[in-house]
RNA sequence: GUCCCCGUCGUCUAGGGGUCUAGGACACCGGGUUUUCAUCCCGGCAACAGGGGUUCGAAUCCCCUCGGGGAUGCCA
């Protein structure tokens, strides 16, 4: 049975790179029927929290993505934090290390940084030089009396290549003398490092494909060294082009929004977000883009993952919103929308009238929360022009609009049984029509130049709005 | 620096020796419908990184160069 997994570290919000890839994975699951992991890497025990644990867990569930075993719900291999697997990983340790292939480093960061300085500085690479590999128990003792503490060495030995066939890559091969010498997998706390354990855990928890983020390809050779000398079946592999940000490096905060988190805060659908994730290195064959998950799932193959890097395009995300929430039905939107318009004080008791509001502005809505500067036009006994439409209003052309508005309802002669008709009074009287109308009169009604139709606008508005918008703007630009 | 990965319109991509004067989508620009906004429709702009091979023929295969990214942590 294929199993495949998705290992956050909890130190922070679900990044979209990191959804994209449990995306990819939970494509894997749907497609092959295999089974889906969630691993929680914690053993950053400075930066890991339980708060970061739990909004990815919602963030996941957000989505759409459903895991068969986790820290949540359990299953065969637990634990599923790797805090909690700490006997398991120090008897992998007292193996490494009756066998030979580790070693306590009695080195000290400071030791450790002052190598690297020099290779640096000679444009060398730095390769820890063994330095504790043979120590005599003299010499150990004498460390432990100054009080130092040991990490844990993995002994690399020189001469083994290594290979990698990933499923995306492609055959990549690794020469042991490459990696870095000798490297820690258990620091001096007696925390092991991410990458000792994750090998373990893949093959105790019977992970048949690791598919994963880009930047974890140079450590693959790591882990596979670690496999080997612990005997154990190395998954396979499928390391995925990493996003970017606009400027081509790895995506990041200032690149703009990166947390599934703030999508959803933002009112962003989540089939939307998956579909966008979901298609970011692949096509479908008729290249459709708005594709349910199923047909996602029907459709994707991991060999048709490209192998180039790319680029977050937050505007494209958009617009694949906008087309869901095109398609969505008029009950889900209103659900949708209510809480923006709670938070930002547009309540009232009429939900019939709000709904029908609702109705008229959807369609100008991309995101949940576009609603909320949507809607203000409908709020209000006055409206404060923004500065297209104040600058429209100030323009010679728009008086004779603005005089006869306000002529005809102070006048009473458009009131309201008939204020409806008010625009093609104007029209009559001015003998302005299309644009030059238009405009000016929205303008004086919404304070905007854009936004939904005014035949519509006006009856939501009602008559007592709807004059006094008319009298605060002859006040405004004709007085 | 070293190792590894990658290189088709601005962006996501299709293409895997001839069907490519390189297709689609987002964005952008123009036009049309709508007496207004938006939608919608139509059109346009725009790419095979460069150089060598191989071949009758190369975006496609090979090599080099250049460019970009990642890794190089007692982070994951």
């Amino acid at each position: 049975m294929m199993r495949v997994r998705f290992a956050p570290s909890p130190t922070g919000f679900l990044h979209v790179g990191n959804a994209r890839t449990a995306v990819l994975n939970y494509l894997v699951k749907k497609k092959n029927n295999a089974a889906y992991i969630l691993r929680i890497e914690d053993t950053d025990t400075q930066r890991s929290t339980m708060e970061s644990e739990q909004s990815i867990l919602s963030d996941l569930k957000w989505l759409g993505i459903q895991w068969d075993e986790g820290p949540d719900c359990g299953g065969k291999f637990g634990p599923y934090r790797q805090s909690e697997r700490f006997d398991i990983y120090r008897q992998f340790t007292e193996k490494l290390l009756i066998t030979g292939n580790a070693y306590h480093c009695y080195c000290t960061q400071e030791e450790l940084d002052a190598m690297r300085a020099k290779a640096a500085e000679h444009n060398k690479p730095f390769v820890y030089p063994g330095t504790c590999r043979h120590l005599s128990l003299e010499q150990k003792l004498a460390y432990e009396h100054q009080g130092r503490k040991p990490t844990v060495r993995f002994r690399v030995n020189d001469g083994i290549s290594i290979v990698v066939n990933d499923h995306i890559k492609g055959k990549v091969v690794f020469s042991s003398e490459n990696i870095g010498g000798d490297f820690i997998i258990v620091r001096s706390d007696g925390i092991p490092v991410y990458n000792y354990i994750v090998i373990i855990d893949d093959t105790l928890m019977n992970i048949t494909h690791v598919i994963r983020g880009e930047d974890h390809l140079p450590n693959t050779p790591k882990q596979m060294l670690i496999a080997m000398a612990l005997d154990l079946p190395a998954p396979e592999y499928a390391h995925m082009p990493l996003l970017l940000g606009p400027d081509r490096t790895k995506l990041s905060k200032r690149h703009g929004i990166t947390s599934v988190s703030i999508y959803r805060e933002q009112g962003y659908l989540s089939q939307a977000l998956f579909n966008y994730l979901a298609l970011l290195g692949w096509t479908t064959r008729s290249g459709e883009e708005i594709v349910s998950i199923e047909e996602l799932v029907e459709q994707f193959e991991l060999s048709k993952i490209g192998k180039s890097p790319a680029i977050f395009d937050f505007q494209k995300l958009k617009w694949m919103n906008s087309e869901y929430l095109k398609n969505l039905p008029s009950e889900q939107v209103y659900s949708l929308f209510y809480p923006y318009l709670e938070k930002a004080g547009y309540t009232t008791h009429d939900t019939g009238w709000l709904n029908s509001v609702i109705d008229t502005i959807r369609g100008n809505c991309q995101i949940a929360s576009d609603i909320v500067s949507e809607i203000a036009i409908f709020f209000g006994d006055t409206v404060e022009p923004d500065q297209e439409a104040g600058e429209l209003l100030s323009q010679q052309e728009s008086k004779a609009i603005i005089m006869t508005a306000y002529e005809l309802v102070t006048s009473n002669e458009v009131n309201e049984h008939n204020y409806h008709q008010l625009l093609n009074a104007i029209k009559q009287k001015t003998g302005l029509k299309g644009k030059m109308l238009f405009m000016p009169f929205r303008a004086m009604i919404t304070g905007r130049l854009h936004g939904p139709e005014l035949d519509k606008i006006i009856p939501l508005l009602g008559y007592q709005r709807f004059k006094k918008r008319i009298e605060n703007c002859y006040q405004r630009f004709i007085n």
